[in-house]
DNA sequence: TTGCAAACAGACAGGTCTGTCTGCTACGCT
DNA sequence: AGCGTAGCAGACAGACCTGTCTGTTTGCAA
């Protein structure tokens, strides 16, 4: 059983249409408000299902949030690869940001409003999980970079990662992407070593 | 009729003991999670008495966060008051949200979690005022310190300021606020002209 | 003392939520 | 052909939520 998303095939599956279902909704509308019926309804399911499915609307939560870490992993992945040098591979996430607040349906870090949403959930591991993975990626690059504090670095970029997403959302405004690659790139002329730019 | 919190007296009107107990509860557990029976039985208030003072949820919510806006107006303007070169004023912020973030009773920004929750609400103004308040704060202090571009600074610190407080949530982790301020030092570094430390 | 306003206690209505359960349908495999 | 599994449709239970309404109590002031 596939758990990719559906891609645009009518013969998706029902756990994929729950997916892409709670996709959409948890993402715009946050976890907690939009309610069991309204996912199943959009999916085209039945309710009993989705229970047999996931278990608990809990888990679909944490379902969701693995996908979005899948997506936003590949999206990395490629924007990465498509880099040359150490300093743009490290300011790549930015550009990823700023190309996801440019559309207006963006509503912030999924990860980020699920937290606030739920407490002490099963999503708690997953949210772990992709900051950690996010905190690794900026840290394996601040490497490559040949920064000499990679995890301080690190942590100063996911600061500004997470300021991004969620400044972005608040004021409606894509510019707060544009702004924290500015400031990433202030970060990395004081932490790398000198090079030419 | 005052509005400010309790002080310690037993003698708190209504409204206060709603405020203070919307306060914590609010905040500790979300907005959204929290209920009116849970606020009312916090507070030893009858239930009439919250509509007949508020109106309704919506309009305890948007108290809720005056208060809270209030409260982090006058803590930051003590901080900044106490330091005298431009730049530590700049940067007290980032050490009142390390002292903030220190409490284990800490969850972040209390107005990125209740716009997480609730979506178009009335508490939408709230938010909108509280956040340009922070940016206008930065602006002055900037142009005070005088950077070249103070709004453009503003916006970055604002950056750091809502990544710190965000990743403090999400991670449990109160050195996120300190790292902020490391940053947001070089920052500095870059956008204030040359002079001692 | 009488009157009034503020606040308390709690029942109630109407809605929504998650999760379970009972039938029914339809397709694939043997 | 027949069987089994996956899935659809929807009723239902039990809990919780907001907001209203009816009384009762308390304290102050004239």
């Amino acid at each position: 059983m596939s758990v990719e998303m559906a891609t645009g095939t009518t013969q998706a599956t029902a756990k994929e249409r729950l997916l892409a279902a709670a996709n959409e909704l948890f993402y715009r509308e946050g976890v907690h408000t939009v309610g069991i019926d309204r996912v199943i309804e959009r999916a085209g399911v039945a309710k009993a299902t989705l229970y047999s499915t996931f278990g608990s609307k809990d888990e679909l939560i944490a379902a969701y949030l693995e996908t979005r870490h899948n997506a936003m992993r590949e999206r990395l992945r490629r924007a990465v690869d498509r880099r040359r040098s150490p300093r743009a591979r490290l300011l790549a996430a930015f550009d990823v940001q700023a190309d996801l607040a440019a559309d207006e349906s963006y509503r912030g870090c999924a990860f980020a409003n699920a937290t606030a949403e739920s407490h002490g959930s099963s999503a708690d591991a997953a949210v772990a999980s992709y900051r950690a993975w996010v905190r690794g990626t900026f840290a394996e690059l601040a490497a490559d970079a040949g920064a000499r504090d990679p995890a301080a670095l690190a942590r100063q970029l996911h600061l500004l990662w997470d300021g991004a997403s969620s400044s972005a959302r608040m004021d409606h405004d894509p510019a707060s992407a544009r702004a924290a690659k500015a400031a990433a790139s202030v970060l990395l002329d004081a932490a790398l070593p000198a090079q030419p730019k």
